[in-house]
DNA sequence: AGCACGCCGACT
DNA sequence: GTCGGCGTGCTC
């Protein structure tokens, strides 16, 4: 018996399965989607079986050295899903196979070299390497010659081996704990002995955590070392579950919501395909407050009826501790949560809840797509438009795109969410590719609140230089003093703080990359977002010496700051990457909101979405307009979700809500359309622009970008890959460039890119995957790299 | 990706 | 004469 191995190397060459025999003890046991560890070459590799087969393609095979699993990691279903990714993204098999398997899986044998016990006659440049230990890494070994010598001597003459370990995540989380002794005397202090008795009393069998005595028993961490130092206690690690969302688990008994006749219908349509088995995707448009999560949590409760799975996806940033409150109050323990503020440790642990089938439930980000269910009911993507649905590093996969292949081999329905959808979905909606279910009212009835434009023209012709207009001051101001609440929205995006000089107008740019400096108050520093290059903010301009060099662009604390000063009595939460950086502190932050410790929530993209809070009754849009501005054909696509979302905070309870848009440009149609709430004809009109610069859905772009030192040599690359794809792909699809990328350097690498816009190309994968394969063995030689980029979302 | 093999220049 | 540079090709 044989086994089809795609090894761990993300490489041209061996990117196809390699042959091992199965030794007699893994007969029967050794399975497809079992990760193993296979000699290769002089190596030791682990890898994944793909497929058992009764014969081998060659004549010399080896065997597998170890399986690493018992039940296999993937299923036949999810293997089948990796080999369409690697084929549609133009990745490597490997890089398609790990993406689905929590990356604490992703093993890797790490090599020692072990002095051996009878070894008495070792080189003494190597015996001092090792000191008192008996096996050291393979990385310690200097690069000296001598020392090289001495070591490949030492593994002829057997008294030095290699040895190979397995280096694998953090699976088990251990915490230290500590169990009584038996003892014949007393501790001698009183505060030992009461230290000792609480102990005794809380430790009815088996060891407790030492941070469970110190937080919620008030003992000292002092007091406990010294009992273990007398033997009156004994320490322990122990293996802890982990859990974090322990703080708010639900009990699963929410009471269903009465669903509004619309919701009913909706509702009902998804029950039906799901009992259909039909994987037609369903597009569900619900404005803002519509009650699109009701349906969604009425929907799953019939899938779990019925014994099936659901997955549910949501951007990552909406995946707020409300959201996820709201899954746990309904589901309790069905639920496993999946997103990136996990520890890797945590994500297995979530990971391994789906894989025992102890959860029936998942909820997360775009990764959980993949979730190693065997039965799935149903697909949600909830805020399908989002933009973090398309992962940016190999595999660049949509998850939109993986929920529909794996609905077909399910047979269920993927249920797309949104009050914006994408052009993409609307246009496929329309045609009847996907089922259309509508959600055109509120659930309280409520009106949608009305939104008013702001002309910051008029303002700045006015004399207010100020961030704020006067408008936006005065609607503050009186939500103030009627004790509402306000969100501030501040898009940074492409607006960071860039420094210049006032004399000679020197903008501080990168030495590494086509792109200035940002400036970060922290540390009073300089950095690059690119490549990670800092200096020190400068004290005078470094062209003309001038003193008058200073940041400009308005970043969430300067706003912060001036609104301080404008509103003394204002209580401000700021919600930025620098204030929530720290594990939690997003929800504790929303949490002080929540009980009204602040007035106004001042922040970025992170505050448009999701929450909902029934105090909010104005929400403002500072500058709408950087986000239009961007060089990107979707900037009015998402510059009109991101007006409409915001729009949606306001006014979900009983008071209506407002909402202001400060703009430079108000007759911009994004802006019109978002002002009256109007999502189809915002789509009828992009449409149409979307037609005559032939743009998705109307074409298919891929975007293909290359870079080297030289930035000649990243040129000639481009110039031969658009040959290359000229004479193949058919005359109606265009190829634009080679052109300099919008950052046409980064990290000292000059880019490149060509784009390639196209109707039908039924061989484009096969062509893509020919031109990666060709281009590979290039690659290697002189450091040229090519990233091949099938459904861009971004073109920098 | 590693690692070995192999064929040409400057040195103990 | 040997050491070592890195081009080429293979890994079941």
């Amino acid at each position: 018996m044989y086994a089809k191995v795609i090894v761990d190397v993300a490489a041209g060459g061996v990117d196809r399965p390699f042959d091992y025999r199965l030794k007699d003890a893994h007969l029967g046991v050794a399975a497809p989607g079992m990760r193993v560890l296979v000699p290769f070459g002089k190596r030791k590799l682990t890898g994944i079986i793909v497929e058992l087969s009764d014969t081998a393609s060659v004549k010399n095979v080896k065997s597998i050295s170890e399986l690493l699993d018992v039940t296999p990691v993937l299923s036949p279903e999810l293997l089948d899903l990796g080999s369409w990714l690697a084929k549609e993204t133009t990745c490597f098999q490997i890089t398609a196979l790990f993406a689905m398997i929590p990356a604490a899986m992703r093993a890797k044998a790490q090599k020692f070299l072990v002095l051996n016990e009878e070894a008495n006659h070792v080189d003494v440049s190597v015996q001092a390497l090792f000191g008192q230990r008996i096996k050291i890494p393979f990385k310690e070994i200097p690069e000296d010659k001598t020392i090289l010598k001495a070591v490949s001597r030492g593994i002829q003459e057997n008294v030095l081996s290699v040895y190979y370990e397995l280096k694998d995540g953090a699976k088990h989380k251990e915490q230290k704990a500590v169990t009584t002794l038996q003892s014949a005397q007393q501790p001698k202090t009183t505060k030992q002995q009461e230290t000792l008795a609480t102990i005794e009393r809380v430790a009815d069998s088996g060891a407790v955590p030492v941070a469970t005595l110190i937080n919620d028993h008030g003992l000292s961490r002092s007091t406990i070392q010294t009992l273990i130092k007398n033997e009156f206690l004994e320490e322990h690690q122990i293996v802890i579950e982990r859990n974090p969302y322990e703080r708010q688990a639900g009990d699963g008994r929410e009471a269903k919501q009465t669903l509004t006749h619309d919701q009913q219908v909706a509702y009902e349509s998804i029950r039906d395909a799901v009992e259909e088995r039909s994987s037609k995707p369903m597009l569900l448009h619900g404005i803002t407050g519509s009650g699109k999560t009701e349906v969604y949590l009425q929907a799953i409760e019939q899938v779990l009826k019925e014994g099936r799975e659901a997955i549910v996806l949501v951007p990552e940033i909406s995946l707020t501790p409300q959201m996820v409150e709201r899954f746990k109050r309904r589901f309790g323990d069905h639920v496993a949560v999946m997103h990136s503020a996990l520890s890797s440790g945590e994500r297995y642990d979530e990971w391994m809840k789906i894989h025992r089938n102890e959860v029936q439930v998942v909820v997360g980000a775009r990764s959980a797509v993949f979730a190693p269910f065997n039965n799935i009911g149903l697909i949600i993507i909830d805020e399908e438009h989002e933009s973090s649905y398309k992962q940016e590093d190999y595999p660049r996969y949509h998850a939109r795109e993986v929920a529909i292949y794996r609905s077909q081999t399910h047979e269920c329905p993927v249920v797309l969410g949104s009050a914006t959808p994408s052009m993409e979905s609307f246009a496929r909606a329309k045609k009847d590719v996907y089922t259309l279910l509508s959600l055109p009212k509120r659930v309280n009835k409520k009106p949608l609140p009305a939104i008013e434009l702001i002309d910051m023209r008029d303002e700045l012709r006015g004399g207010n230089r100020s961030v704020f207009s006067s408008q936006l001051l005065d609607k503050v101001k009186d939500r103030l003093a009627k004790e509402e609440q306000i969100v501030l929205f501040l898009n940074r995006r492409g607006f960071s703080t860039f420094v210049m000089c006032r004399s000679c107008g020197y903008v501080g740019d990168c030495p590494h990359c086509e792109i200035s400096l940002t400036y970060h108050q922290r540390g009073n520093q300089l950095k690059c977002h690119y490549c990670g290059h800092e200096e020190t903010m400068y004290e005078e301009c470094p062209a003309c010496e001038s003193e008058h060099i200073r940041f400009f662009g308005t970043g969430t604390q300067k706003v912060e700051e001036e609104l301080q000063k404008l509103l003394p009595e204002a209580r401000i939460i700021r919600m930025d990457n620098d204030t929530t950086r720290k594990k939690g502190s997003h929800e504790a932050l929303l949490k002080r909101f929540g009980n009204h410790e602040a007035d106004i929530l001042l922040g970025t993209q992170m505050i448009a979405k999701g929450l909902d809070f029934p105090k909010i009754t104005l929400a403002g849009v500072l500058t709408a307009d950087t986000l239009l501005n961007l060089p990107d054909f979707r900037a009015p696509e998402r510059t009109f979700q991101l007006l409409t979302q915001l729009g949606g905070r306001a006014g979900r309870d009983t008071r209506e809500g407002e909402v202001v848009i400060q703009t430079y440009t108000p007759e911009h149609y994004a802006i019109q359309h978002a002002k009256s709430h109007d999502f189809e004809s915002f789509f009828a009109y992009e449409m149409q622009q979307r037609r005559q610069a032939g743009y998705p859905p109307y074409y298919f772009i891929c975007l293909i970008t290359f870079s080297h030192e030289e930035l000649l040599t990243a040129m000639k690359a481009a110039e031969r890959a658009t040959r290359f794809l000229k004479e193949r792909l058919s005359d109606q699809s265009v190829i634009l460039g080679p052109t300099p990328s919008p950052i046409s350097r980064i990290n000292d690498r000059y880019r490149t890119q060509c784009m390639i816009k196209y109707k039908r190309e039924p061989n484009f994968s096969e062509i893509l995957s020919e031109l990666f394969t060709h281009y590979q063995q290039e690659v290697h030689k002189d450091s040229r790299f090519m990233a091949i980029d099938r459904h861009p979302n971004i073109f920098m």
